[in-house]
DNA sequence: ACCTGAACACCGTTCAAGT
DNA sequence: ACCTGAACACCGTTCAAGT
């Protein structure tokens, strides 16, 4: 579990850590102790080495979570926004955005109330889907606007989907709430006929409404 | 500031502290010292109280978090359903869904993955907001799907809102993304000309395109 | 340059002691 | 019962010292 620690103090031969080992072993240490458990500490101890050490890679501990959204947002798929229409690139985007996050489930809370604050990798995304959007025909001062709520929809679907599928269930209250109880097992039935989950339900049909209004939108604006 | 703490050990002739009281200090502190500053040593000092003094009352600090979730449970505004149409109560059913959110920083995830605490009061919410879309034509396993959809996105614009506003700012990577960076700065400017913060502006720009895209998908089906 | 070791201020929590 | 005071293990961060 606890490696040994071994190393004398100085300068050693060669180097014993780099930033992509530290990001690799950031994520395995939210992924086995939470959250919360994630703490400079044990990602030293995970690296073999003292806490201070990981100040010479990362300014403080916010950078290294600024660092493991980097990593997540090289999972981003924009490539639909490069070569076709942004409301038809925004699914695969969209998707590819909440599934990074559910890849990391832990990560998610720790992740988003952070900002992103010029990492490279996002910042590259950001430039070919503002590209896109502007081409489009939409205004300037709502590019990042819509693609912020894009955004938070998808981080909101993505802590949705790691809730229990029962997550809604009335439970001792559903004598109080017939008519909601019934609406929640209604929708239960309908994923499993489908053989989807609730939550990609919820998530699938929101994107949807969220690209509808925007066609909406981007016409009346044009007209 | 901090205020004078003149109080000899010993219980008090009558009590000092009482639940309410601290529930009420403890969103003055996360109003004023944001997500990581709410500690139960500022929440002591604003109550003039040693921290120990607090375990009398809630049994941890995650305890004094789930009391708040319970006081502010009761705050979702559903009125709108019960006497008006759907679509416009919507806007003021999801804004008091996301300030409930905002006001638990540190739980969020918490929140999003749980029923909302206080299950009784969530559960008339939805048995009113169910019964309002019934009537309106919705399919019945669409109506929770919906509700989660919009919960989802409350949930996922109140972790943006925690944010800082420069949250989406390029930063030194400005010279490789001019045009998000333009777009970026243009949001921003949009924003501060109209008193709102930029996350404000994504939320109820992403909330008005759900709307208009369910009542586009109402039109459709009843058609 | 790159690591350890010691130190600082802070945290949540426990518990004995005082009234 | 209800509060303080002292203590514990832990945290993020700084910085001198060693190689």
């Amino acid at each position: 579990m606890t490696e040994v620690q071994t190393r004398k103090a100085g300068r050693p031969k060669t180097s014993v850590l780099n930033p992509d080992q530290i990001v690799d072993a950031a994520f395995e240490v939210v992924h086995e102790a939470g959250p919360d458990g994630f703490t400079l500490t044990r990602l030293a101890a995970k690296l073999s080495v003292k806490p201070p050490a990981l100040y010479h890679y990362f300014a403080n501990k916010d950078a290294v979570i600024k660092a493991m959204r980097g990593r997540l947002a090289s999972l981003n798929d924009v490539t639909g926004f490069a070569r076709g229409s942004w409301d038809t690139a925004i699914f695969p985007w969209a998707r590819s955005y909440r599934a990074a996050m559910l890849a990391f489930p832990a990560s998610i809370a720790l992740l988003a109330t952070r900002p992103i604050d010029g990492e490279e990798e996002s910042v590259a995304n950001y430039e070919t889907i503002s590209a896109s959007f502007l081409a489009a025909g939409w205004p300037e001062h709502e590019v990042v606007t819509i693609l912020v709520a894009l955004e938070s929809f998808a981080i909101g679907s993505a802590l949705d989907a790691l809730a229990p599928d029962d997550n809604m269930s009335p439970g001792a209250f559903a004598a109080d709430a017939p008519i909601f109880a019934a609406a929640e097992q209604a929708r239960r039935d309908h994923a499993a006929n489908r053989c989807t989950s609730v939550a990609d339900a919820s998530f699938e049909l929101g994107l949807a409404l969220m690209v509808a209004g925007l066609r909406m939108r981007l016409a009346e604006l044009r007209a």
